[in-house]
DNA sequence: TAATGTGAAAACCTTCACAGCT
DNA sequence: AGCTGTGAAGGTTTTCACATTA
């Protein structure tokens, strides 16, 4: 017999909770107090209807007639997808992008922090980058549990990508964003973001082709 | 009267097509001849049905009973998505990212060349990196047309990011990939990728809380 | 036999439109 | 009067399932 499924929120809303956190933000900045669904989508460019209904698979937040009361809607996103808490990351791959990476201050000012760096290098291991010391992967294991690490963020090259990916979920590490280019497997219960930009290139030439 | 509209290739068709073709390119290496929608489904955990229908709507590529020739089908697909020319791109930003960016060797590999970098810092202006002269942005018009420029790369602070793409898209560049923590607005016809690697972050933690 | 190409069905997502609240 | 929240409608994308062909 066909088992009801528990109703899930659709993955493309979770895709855009992010943007109406980052809208949210910039109107609480400027002293904006209320917003409506109209006003909001019309910064994001998407459809009132598209928030309203994104929105109510998490509740009802809004004041009919009036809008949303930008500070409430701001902290009740942003406890529904984990963003008022510190995120603790391990960084592995300390080569020129890995070196970008850590030095990128979007990551912090988010909430974002890399606590810990991994490189397969000897010459790199035992040295400091941006007051990180590098270790050797074999620590990995030990250090994500010590320093209750979630997140790993994978920037070596592109033929060692899956078998550090294997090492971060055999570590039980549930959510990992991938520099490399390559779209790597995880089993069910791992989650996992590719940051390629060579794809995002590849995308746009369709439609630039003669 | 309503227009009956001539039936477009669905946008995330659109977005699964470099996959295929990373796929067919490492097959390809691999002395692969052949592969069936089934197996190379496996690959990128996309169902062969779907793979299947995605072809379909640009031609018929494979033999029943046996798949899809490996090398006929990854140039027909390179075809179809521009990828068999060289793409000439500018880069508009020469802070640390803009460096990364430029001495990142996958552009180059997939035939996106970067022939010219632009910033704003007069201090910068003049010097050259990585053996590409840093140009003011005043030059900006001049270089696109003199370059045959298609693709513009954004790699300025948020706060510059809108204008940086408005003056892209009135030199007529079409294409644009965005490392700004923004989602710029672009008229018709302007296609826009935006590589945000808070955003995917973001995504991750409503996974990830507990 | 084995696997494609494709209409039709199912699932999914967006938009509509309006009752109901402020 | 103005705007939310939401069933229902509409549209799009995915999956199914099978006739067809090598």
């Amino acid at each position: 017999m066909p088992q009801p499924i528990e109703n899930a929120i659709p993955d493309v809303v979770i895709l855009r909770l992010p943007l109406y956190v980052r809208a949210l933000a910039q109107l609480h900045d400027s002293d904006t107090e209320v917003v409506s669904s109209h006003a909001l989508g019309e910064k994001l460019q998407i459809t009132p209807a598209q928030i309203r209904k994104d929105l109510s698979y998490f509740g009802r937040f809004g004041k009919q007639g009036r809008g949303y009361n930008v500070l409430y809607l701001l902290s009740e996103l942003k406890s529904i997808m984990g963003l008022n808490q510190e995120w603790r990351a391990a960084l592995i791959g300390m080569g020129r992008l890995g070196r970008a990476i850590i030095s990128y201050p979007g990551f912090v000012r988010e909430g974002f922090h890399i606590v810990a760096v991994f490189d397969a290098d000897p010459a790199l291991v035992g040295t400091e980058i941006d007051g990180v010391p590098v270790r050797n992967m074999a620590q990995l294991d030990r250090i994500i549990s010590e320093q209750r690490i979630h997140i790993g963020i994978v920037a070596v090259p592109e033929e060692h990508a899956q078998a550090v990916v294997d090492q971060l979920v055999k570590c039980e590490v549930k959510g990992i964003l991938n520099y490399a280019p390559i779209s790597p497997q995880v089993p069910d219960g791992v989650w996992i973001r590719n940051i390629d930009p060579v794809l995002s290139l590849q995308t746009l030439t369709f439609h630039l082709k003669g």
